[in-house]
DNA sequence: TTGAAAGCGCTAACAT
DNA sequence: ATGTTAGCGCTTTCAA
């Protein structure tokens, strides 16, 4: 099953020796001048580009940075040295004496649920003209995890942190608040930020889709998702909203799943399973997200219910898979995109500055009725 | 839809500014309180626990690293005050000292396909006990964004990189060879890597794929994918595997179809219906990747097909996700959480070697017939 | 336009 | 078990 190979080959170019060190690769048989094993690779320093181009590292820092004012010759002749060398700055040691780190610490709960990861593309997309760079932590949905990594980005000082959720442990919402630079909690604003806040309300975005599948004359409505015990806050939220506004018009969810692990769409079959055969006479199916969501539906139609007529489905997200289904699954987007691109613009835009404010940017998430919910 | 709210407040607390908030105004020599809005962030240094603790920097900086002896009473006082002060290490500072990071690079071509964050979660796993930290770039399949990835890693000295594909730009392979520290490519191993390889063959993962179709005796086989004219070379050398051992047994690919951009279970289901109109004797579809593939399977059985009978179907990559489907996917495993685990302890087990080795592991890409292919 | 000196905050190496 | 000294490789500041 597996195969290992040893080619032990040396990486080994002329280059790579810098060129204060004549030698031949081992490979051709010429004679060289150190045998490479023993040569413990010393990186090069502003140093070696001054000597070779016979300006000082001053100048040399300089035209590699292209500040201040420089000749268009030493200009050539640093940035001819530089690329022949191969030399790559320290930014490490420019970080340190310039108190300034381009770095953005992201973090999320998991790769795995492709929502992170679209955040993730919204804060990449916009950080790309700013030069700065996001470094990405992940806590695996766990509070002392969570905290570690926070230390560990805060130890590398960079500009700007982006975290999701709102409810971090004690410790690290000290950390976070003394961090002294802006710090961006996204994905869900029902709460109190540490410092700014992006996203939607998840108490609001549940409560919108029970106005809306109880307009559409649904009345006994279950609802399935994620095993929450004290995690999935924002999927808790989603709950607790539609929960309220159900009440509102005097009704209640009849029946309720809840899963953990395994695959989505296999555990959303599987659940909707359980669920209708327990409770026969639900007529909807609210989902915590579209995975699941998309599971029970194919579940549905294969049983050949009349979706949506007998009964509705709805899921949460928006995730752009669904438009391969058989039928669209209703949903709810969470602006994942949009999110990401004013997080980040909250961090670029906030440089340099001394003063830490906060800000709150709430996204309006929108009904995608698809076609699993009657028209009302 | 989008509401702004200004909270405007300030993230300052007494004990941010650490037990020497009181100084002398440099004018009248009178102590004063600094009133705390004015007070510009500055970040604590081994000096203020040194000052509260009442130990030098040095053993400070012993009690935070856990690093040679430390008395148990000093070891405590200095915890206490690093705790009570908030204080977070400076790594930069501590890097450059040391000349050690504990940073990773990881240079993958994009977050939205599943594929890369689960090779990400394989590393991040493996890493997680070793002190090691993952720090991820995204080169958006462009090799000029690549090579600014690696610059831009490089400049921060990691102890190991770790890259997807073997294909890179000549400027990006030279400033590999010379990194000094160990280099792994994942996710191919059909190349010449500079250092290290981990992955699987995708010109053998086609040939078997091929094998396979063949063996259970269907003939007029049909290609849909990506659109890759330079950048997906993972699907071409599939493609090209995958010709080849049809050419072997006489037989060639009897139509092709192409996609970029797009829901893929969405693009699936059209190029099916556009390659089954245009070729309708097709026996066979093999997808380049599981998405399209599982739309295409929806097409299938929504237009009564049979299948596996008269037409087959397969994929790649194995993912989690064809589990839920009405059937399950014929498919080849692409081992991404063994690529990452065995990427990452390559570079674990390197650590503070001087020894540049290459070494090159390949994974058997496994054959999961599912239910779209006849029993041979 | 260029250079010299003085650190940034920490740790290695060497005292004590 | 604890302290002292001398940098790490760069940038800031000031001088030429």
């Amino acid at each position: 099953m597996l195969a290992i190979t040893q080619a032990g080959h040396l990486a080994c170019s002329s280059e790579a020796l810098g060129a204060n060190n004549r030698e031949s690769c081992p490979a051709t048989g010429i004679p060289v001048t150190r045998p490479p094993s023993t040569e413990p690779h010393r990186a090069l320093t502003l140093r070696d580009v001054s000597e070779v181009s016979g300006v000082s590292e001053m100048t040399v820092s300089r035209v590699l940075r292209n500040r201040g004012d420089v000749s268009e010759a030493t200009r050539t002749r640093v940035l001819e040295a530089a690329r022949r060398l191969g030399y790559v700055p320290n930014k490490i040691a420019g970080a340190l004496a310039s108190q300034r780190v381009n770095l953005v610490g992201v973090i999320i709960p998991s790769l795995s649920n492709m929502v992170f990861p679209e955040v993730l593309s919204g804060i990449s997309e916009t950080l790309e003209d700013t030069g700065l760079q996001p470094v990405v932590g992940v806590s695996n949905y766990q509070g002392d995890r969570e905290e570690q990594v926070i230390y560990e980005m805060l130890s590398w000082r960079p500009s700007g942190l982006i975290i999701a959720g709102l409810e971090h442990s004690e410790a690290s919402r000290a950390m976070l608040a003394q961090a002294g630079v802006p710090v961006v909690e996204i994905m869900d604003i029902d709460g109190e930020p540490v410092d700014s806040a992006v996203g939607i309300s998840h108490r609001r975005a549940g409560r919108k889709m029970a106005e809306a599948i109880v307009a559409a004359g649904y009345r006994r409505i279950a609802f399935l998702g994620t095993h929450m015990p004290t995690n999935d806050h924002r999927a808790r939220k989603r709950l607790e909203g539609f929960e309220e506004a159900l009440a509102g018009f005097g009704l209640s969810v009849v029946d309720r799943e809840f899963y953990s692990g395994g695959s989505a769409l296999a555990k959303g079959r599987e659940m909707t399973e359980t669920i209708l055969k327990r409770t026969p006479d639900i007529d909807f199916l609210y989902y915590s997200n579209d995975m699941i969501g998309a599971g029970g539906l194919l579940y549905c139609l294969e049983q050949g219910l009349d979706v949506p007529g007998k009964i509705g489905l709805a899921g949460f997200n928006g995730v752009e898979l669904l438009d391969g289904l058989p039928r669209r699954l209703a949903t709810m987007d969470a602006c994942r995109l949009e999110t990401g691109r004013a997080a980040a613009e909250i961090i670029a835009g906030k440089r340099a500055t001394g003063v830490v404010g906060g800000e709150v940017v709430e996204f309006e998430p929108k009904l995608q009725p698809g076609d699993t919910i009657r028209k009302a």
